[in-house]
DNA sequence: TCCGCCGACTGAAACGGATCAGTAGACTGC
DNA sequence: GCAGTCTACTGATCCGTTTCAGTCGGCGGA
């Protein structure tokens, strides 16, 4: 706009130093400056050294829109949340997610674009598409794989880099990320049979969601393979289905009722065990509880909660990482996070029959 | 990079088309396509419809670049939350705040840029600093003001448009949010008066937070007014430090133990009733408790917490409307939160003696 | 009939940085 | 003493969009 005084180091309205003005400064050519300030050879020592001191100085820092318009990286990965916001609060699962992932981006140099939208796929979708369209992104982050996802077939038609959470894909045109959910669940199953228990449920979460299904698959086996009885039941990620469901099976007489339930979340079961003393079933002594998410919540209840444990930050960062390897070129594809871990508690011991 | 068939609508390598592809399709000069895309007027009814068909047929959309190049916004809100990850996963305050920040940004064409650090101010800084130099940015949002903040003058030195959390400051250089701890603070302890409580304890969060400071202040001048007792304890946001306190508190005999405790957070609440569990206390019977925090948790623990409840989805959303007013010209000043609104649950009732 | 004006459009410059094709000058080798 | 090479730099062009300064044709007014 204005001209300004060359005596003064500082402009006024905030940092709009350009390389064209430290080429002034120092009555060299703007292409000097930026080989130097890109540390690309092309300048002398002395040179390279005023020009750096200078930029410092003056306070410069390069206009990433003016870098990215030249072809380079937008420095930022996009993430959609797409659950209603009032499960978002209650899963310390994504705030997890989302520390690890931040560590592991800004230690690459990039940053996080995010959108927190209601649960509505097309959204998300469309979201990622402009992201994409308008180069703000160099590639995104797929939570929570749902059966027969949309969002991949769309990603990959509009070739945005991408990692997938739920994987594996039939075809390795992605990276995705992992869980062996039958390791898992054979840990939990086998805590539960080690106790005495032969008779159980699980209330799962959606099984819209793959992980779900697995996780449904894998009780199911480790439960026929000790010789147990499974029950599996689809409940929703709140606590009142969750104590709805547990109600129910709780009303039941003899050797219908299950002497132990497994639950998707942490919130499932602490509302889980609210139900239970609401219909004066003790826990553990008339029945155990174990969740498929540790938190803090499940040591602040009591009894408090044993639990299977991922390292959610981990996970985060494993993410990052898979992905911004993609984009520099290196498919990982498929990715095997770490098993989780049982956090053996109060709530889990043997039954009382 | 290699030239592409005009035959090929779509070109293969994703959306790479540009207003200079449409120009070229329609004869036209790419002005025209950009006043015909930007609504401006300078083109023709006909001509207008014939460029916004072609650029929706051709998956145009435009680069953030070169829009930001040219001198226009960039759509993008900077965040960093600088406490320590596993703190942030306790406190659904922050998803809530994301989630309602992100729907305002949302609505009004905007995206959230996120960092997530450890506790060091320094670093905040120099991010912001850094991500409104490469102009990435059109504004920061300070959360969590603390005594003396560093962020404060800093933000102001560099002329980055900000709206703080916290405030009011003592000049109006910059918005602020701020909420009427007093009142908050006399809701919470006129409902313990009005169960015949006299004696009571406060264990607040850090006072390095100017919202502790005022909570504390507010807390004193309500007991004050009543004529009731009041010890003021300065806890960390964990666990463990509201269960030290709560039991050197329930330690002591006769008159100098308190009948009542009010909690900084609702993990700090969780944990005390936790620790008065362990020390023999019936709650509310022989103490009471209030989290100055609502949250799932609150419900979910037993006795349930009675607690101060405050509309976190629209403190969000507030505080992205201010800042996106700020940027485009209007500072709004000092914006006043509602009141919170004290949720009365199973853990406070009249005291024993 | 001619002037002035308006609408519709064009050409070129600008934004900030990267990069390509040069070009002086110093130095090397013979 | 001169070609050849290397270093250290310069000038120009490009990225995709906005915007300014025109240009051109048509139309109304006097």
């Amino acid at each position: 706009m204005a001209t300004r005084t060359p005596e003064q180091p500082r402009p006024a309205g905030g940092s709009r130093v350009t390389i064209a003005d430290i080429a002034r400064d120092l009555g060299i050519s703007k292409a000097a400056v930026s080989y130097a300030l890109t540390g690309r050879p092309g300048v002398g020592h002395a040179t390279r050294k005023r020009v750096l001191d200078a930029a410092e100085e003056m306070g410069w820092y390069p206009s990433s829109s003016a870098r990215a318009l030249t072809g380079a990286d937008a420095g930022v990965v996009g993430l959609v949340l797409s659950r209603p916001p009032e499960l978002l609060t209650f899963e310390t699962f994504f705030v997890h997610l989302l520390a690890g992932l931040e560590k592991a981006l800004a230690e690459r140099g990039s940053s996080l674009l995010l959108r927190v939208i209601g649960d509505h796929p097309d959204e998300e979708i469309r979201t990622y598409r402009r992201w994409w369209g308008e180069r703000r992104i160099d590639g995104v982050i797929l939570l929570d794989e749902r059966y027969r996802d949309p969002r991949v077939a769309q990603i990959r038609e509009h070739r945005i880099p991408a990692v997938l959470c739920g994987g594996p894909l039939r075809d390795w045109t992605m990276p995705a990320l992992w869980t062996d959910h039958g390791l898992d669940a054979d840990v939990a199953v086998g805590h539960l049979h080690a106790l005495g228990h032969r008779r159980l449920a699980h209330i799962s979460g959606p099984t819209e969601f793959v992980h779900e299904r697995a996780r449904r698959r894998g009780v199911r086996r480790a439960a026929a393979r000790r010789g147990m009885h499974v029950e599996t039941v689809e409940g929703a990620y709140t606590g009142p289905s969750a104590a709805r469901f547990t109600m129910r099976l709780l009303d039941r007489d003899g050797p219908d009722r299950p002497t132990a339930i497994v639950y998707g979340s942490d919130v499932m079961a602490a509302s889980g065990l609210v139900a239970a003393r609401e219909r004066g079933v003790d826990v553990p002594g008339g029945l155990s509880m174990l969740s498929w998410d540790d938190s803090q919540l499940a040591t602040l209840i009591r009894p408090s909660m044993t639990a299977l444990r991922r390292d959610n930050l981990a996970y985060g960062a494993l993410a990052a990482n898979t992905l911004l390897d993609l984009v520099e070129g290196r498919n990982r594809g498929l990715v095997q996070l770490p098993a989780s871990r049982l956090m053996a508690r109060e709530s889990t011991g043997s039954p009382a029959g």
